[in-house]
DNA sequence: ATCCATGCAAAGCCTTTGCACCCGA
DNA sequence: TCGGGTGCAAAGGCTTTGCATGGAT
């Protein structure tokens, strides 16, 4: 555990706002000023493999990530691109239905729900109102 | 519709592989040898715009497209990267179950599965037996 | 002294875009 | 003739990687 993974891990504890490596790029240069894109993006790699933090890849939008490692569905607003976690229990029944109606062995599954988040609900609604 | 716009839905059409823009291109390339990337993917674009083809797009990987426009869901193999249809009814009752328990306004979900597709569970058997 | 992680920069991959040209209405 | 679609090539965004350096054990 070095310095820098050290950081990694912190900054993305820190919040809860799903950012990308970029995101924690960018935070974690205020603290290590000379820490590398390609150093963030390793130890990124790293402690996902180690299973201390998630890789959010849904969408072909850019990878976020999340220090919340559990099981959870997230919502992704199609305005701002914000990504919220979604305050609903997760499901693998559905898993056992898919192993049964394919040939495949099914290893798991990812959702992920989108729409309008309350913040652009409300501008929409200025601007219309 | 141009001669290009109409070989690209055809050929999203004569398959069930989940093509990529690229092996799109490659497959068109043969009609029309001096059809250009570009092309292949501004008619894609318009193409699922228009909701003539669908567009897949899951777990970062590259973008695929499918010329079943009807919701459904697909399976990806982790290690050939197949994709496939899953034979199983879409619903939307959990989209209402996130918005009661969400500020967001839903709009709709993406679920993909993930696991061994039947061939590489059948080399993983040779390899092992 | 050794070895692995780092910083830096370049390359890679997929996709989009600018621009001049051409084809069809 | 006119305008939109095309081919080509370059640029763009995100991510990975090669390599020499440096820090920790």
């Amino acid at each position: 555990m070095t310095k820098q993974k050290k950081i990694v891990l912190e900054e993305v504890r820190k919040v809860c706002t799903h950012p990308t490596a970029d995101d924690i790029y960018k935070m974690a240069r205020k603290r290590l000023p000379n820490i590398s894109m390609g150093t963030v993006y390793r130890n990124l790699d790293v402690l996902s493999r180690f299973g201390m933090i998630q890789k959010i890849e849904m969408g072909n939008a850019q990878t976020r990530f999340d220090a919340n490692t559990s099981v959870h569905y997230h919502v992704r607003c199609i305005h701002c691109g914000r990504i919220d976690d979604v305050p609903i229990e997760t499901t693998s029944d559905i898993e056992d239905s898919v192993s049964r109606a394919s040939d495949y062995e099914i290893l798991g599954h990812r959702m992920e729900f989108y729409g309008v988040c309350p913040y652009c609900k409300d501008k929409k609604i200025l601007k219309e109102g």
